[in-house]
Formats: C-alpha cells, sequence, structure tokens
DNA sequence: AATAATAATTAGATTAGTCTAATTTTAAAT
DNA sequence: ATTTAAAATTAGACTAATCTAATTATTATT
C-alpha cells in the first residue's frame, strides 16, 4: 500500500497564520481567539474566522469558540519550522551580511518562507549551529526541541542587583534603536540603583553611565535567573 | 518643492513578468508579444495583456501591438536588480551553503524578491564582488553594467577545436543533472572529436573521455571566444 | 485579393485573502 | 436574571491575478 508523504506546502499567508498562534500559544496563557490573531497580525477579526476554517481543515490548528485555537502536532511542526528559519536567517544578515539588529527582523519575516527541504539545516550548518538569534531567543533545532535558558524580566529585579541582559522581548526597531542609543546589547551588564516607586522607572548603571527608564522598558528586557 | 523619490515596490508578480520581459529581450532580436511572455512564464495570454496594461500604466514598459513591449529605463533599473539579486543568491546558495548547480536556482527565483535596499550590495560584498554566477551568467553591477565576456556556443566550434566551458545557455535541473553525469562544469575543456553529418551530433572528449552529445546539447553549452 | 491560420483583445468567471456591515453568541455587570 | 458590552460569525463586496471562451486583428498562403 502507498502511503502519501504529506507535503502539503502552506501559502505565505497560512504560514504568518500559523507563526501567530505559535508566538501567542508561547507567550501567554490566553485562549487564542480570533479577535487575539486578528490584533497580533493587524487584520480584521472576519479574516482570521476565514483562515481558521482553512487551517483546521488542513488539520494544521483545532478551533473551537470556547476553546479558542491550537496547533496540531502537524501545525506545531510548521511553526517551528517558520521560526527555525526566520532565526537562523536573522544569525546570517547580522552576523555575516552585519545588517544591525534592529533591520534583520523585516527581511527575516520574508526569509523565512522560502521553501526548500534542505534549507534550515544547511543554514544551521554554515552558521556553525548558532543557539539564539540576534535578540537573544532561542533557535528551534531541527528536531523541534527548543533551547531552554532561564530569563527573568528586568522588572522582577531589585535595587542593588546587578544582571546580564540575555534577551529583548519587544523587538521593534523603535525599541532596538533606543536600546542601540543606550549602548544596550545581549551580554550588557546592568546595575539597578534605585526604583522610583511613583511609575516604577529604574534607575540604571549600563556600562559606567547612569540613566533612568520606564516601567515599560523594564518589561521590555530579559535578564539571566 | 518636494519631489517623490519614486520608489514603488513591485509585487512578485510583476516582478516576474519584468524579469522575462528582460530576458526576451537579452536572448533575442524578436519582439516581446504577448504571446512569447505567455509561453515563457506559462500563463495565458489574455493574462499578458492584463498585466502589460498594468506596468504600462506604471510605466515600467511601452507596449504597442505592432512593437511588442521595452521596458523603460526605469523598467530595466527593477529588472536588473532582480536579475542582480538572483545570480547574487544563486552564488551564496553554491559558494555557501553547497548546494549544486542545479538545486539553485530554484530557490534562488524565490529569494531574488526579498526586498530591501542595501541587500544585493552587501550580499556582494560578503561573496567577494563575484562576476559570475554558478551557470557562467554575468551578474549585473550596482551600477546596471553587465560584465561583458566573448562566448560562442559549442555548436559553433570545429573538428578538432579544443575549447573551454564558460556558460550554460539551459539552467533546467535535467539538464544541469546531464552535465553533472558527464562531469562537464564551467571551466571544463571540451576537445571535439568528429561531427556527425546526418544530425549534428557531436563526438566529444571531456576529461579523457570520449561521448556523444546531440545537437541541442551543443545549442545549450556557451564555450570561451 | 481572398482565405486560412495565428495572435491580440475583450468579456466574464474564479480563487485567495481581505474588507465592512449586520447579526448572533457569549460573557460581564448590575 | 436582565441588561450591556464584547466577541464571534455570516453575508456580501473588493482586489490581484488568473482562467476560458468568444471576438477582432494581423499575417501568411494560395
Amino acid at each position: 500500500m502507498f502511503v502519501e508523504t504529506e507535503q502539503i506546502v502552506q501559502t505565505l499567508t497560512e504560514e504568518n497564520y500559523l507563526k501567530a498562534i505559535f508566538k501567542l500559544t508561547q507567550a501567554s496563557l490566553q485562549k487564542i481567539s480570533p479577535t487575539a490573531i486578528a490584533q497580533e497580525i493587524e487584520v480584521n477579526a472576519a479574516s482570521v474566522i476565514d483562515m481558521f476554517k482553512k487551517l483546521k481543515e488542513k488539520e494544521l490548528i483545532s478551533y473551537d469558540k470556547r476553546k479558542g485555537a491550537a496547533l496540531t502536532p502537524q501545525g506545531i511542526r510548521v511553526a517551528l519550522n517558520i521560526v527555525r528559519k526566520h532565526r537562523l536567517w536573522e544569525v546570517f544578515l547580522f552576523e555575516k551580511l552585519k545588517y544591525s539588529w534592529d533591520e534583520v527582523h523585516e527581511m527575516a519575516e520574508q526569509l523565512e518562507h522560502i521553501q526548500n527541504d534542505a534549507l534550515a539545516n544547511r543554514l544551521d550548518e554554515f552558521l556553525g549551529f548558532p543557539v539564539f538569534d540576534p535578540h537573544g531567543d532561542p533557535i528551534p533545532k531541527a528536531n523541534g526541541s527548543i533551547p531552554k535558558f532561564s530569563k527573568v524580566l528586568l522588572s522582577a529585579k531589585k535595587i542593588g542587583d546587578e544582571c546580564q541582559v540575555v534577551a529583548i522581548k519587544d523587538t521593534s526597531p523603535e525599541f532596538l534603536q533606543y536600546l542601540n542609543q543606550l549602548s544596550i546589547d545581549i551580554g550588557s551588564r546592568i546595575v539597578i540603583k534605585d526604583k522610583v516607586a511613583f511609575d516604577n522607572s529604574l534607575v540604571i548603571l549600563i556600562k559606567g553611565h547612569q540613566t533612568t527608564v520606564s516601567e515599560k522598558f523594564a518589561h521590555s528586557v530579559f535578564v539571566k535567573q
């Protein structure tokens, strides 16, 4: 008996929905509702519902009004592969083509959709099997596992603590450019000098220079432990 | 007075039409008719006419029933940039990711559409400013010039001639795999031992091994001079 | 020049992905 | 338990890119 090797190629749009569902699944414990996805990919909720039907049909997600959407094992495989390619391409752009970390995301959004079975692995090998992308996010491995590392938000640290930046939560160009301005990179050491009770601003020391950052800032940076 | 810097982003489909028009313009002296393009990109002639209207509207081509289509200076710029990116990506895939030359074309067809102003130049520099792609085709430079080199079809050579392969005209995987089988690469030396008058087959010597190739083959390989 | 063959064009339909504007459900709050 | 607010859904329309099936022009051939 001949068994069809299910290798249905997804459209770019489908891939973006799967990626968004994956992202929200990772990020929160909330249910993945049509409105949540609509907000994430800046699209109308009606469009999301249409796409949910299509993805359900293809057995890439399950969806139920009350439980929300969830990726099937098949859907997880597809999403992980996109995230893997995205992050590997980011490393390529940053390490090899010398783009700055605020430029790589947009291009990786395009590159992640390049279709070729061997591509992720070839790229991985060429780059020397990197574990993290330029924003400190872990790169899913070929077998689908995601390197684990303990990180907490900067906002969880106390006065007097010294900590090391390991990842950036908000990877918008605006925030990354702000970090550049403050000379903060992955690996930078930050000392919490003071906390403003009024608005939870932090007075921090970075490379001998003292500055004050907002609570929003402290919620956008991950540090070790 | 504020002058709009005309930087209208083309859709992937528009880019493919421009590329096809460019290719046929380079390849032949015939007029670029809707049917010719239809054949080239395997699409219906009615679709081509619709797209011609759109591209004319955007001032990327001129089109006239009797003269056929032609790229405007603007259209040439766009087409050259796509070809440049295509060939640079081919070099990347071949040289860095170690893909074989029959695999690179399909992926480069996707990669050529990645949008980023600096990309072609960054890639060019990273690759060490290559002049030819893995199939021996010249890579347009940043200023739009195309490295010139004299080449003739293998079919133009006479019995007794020794020549060196400089480019491949037919870059289909089928043909490239056949060349692999014959151990023929860019740079290979070929001696014409005999020509069969009946069907213009050639008896050739390649790396000490003698074989017979068809007229179609001899029309698909370029050699120096 | 008349006819046949080929090419160009138009009209109308189709698909994927999107939208807006209802309408129906569900959840929250009084 | 109602009412209100928010979310989910449906219906119908729109755009880009395609198609098929005519129809109209051109070219080639007798």
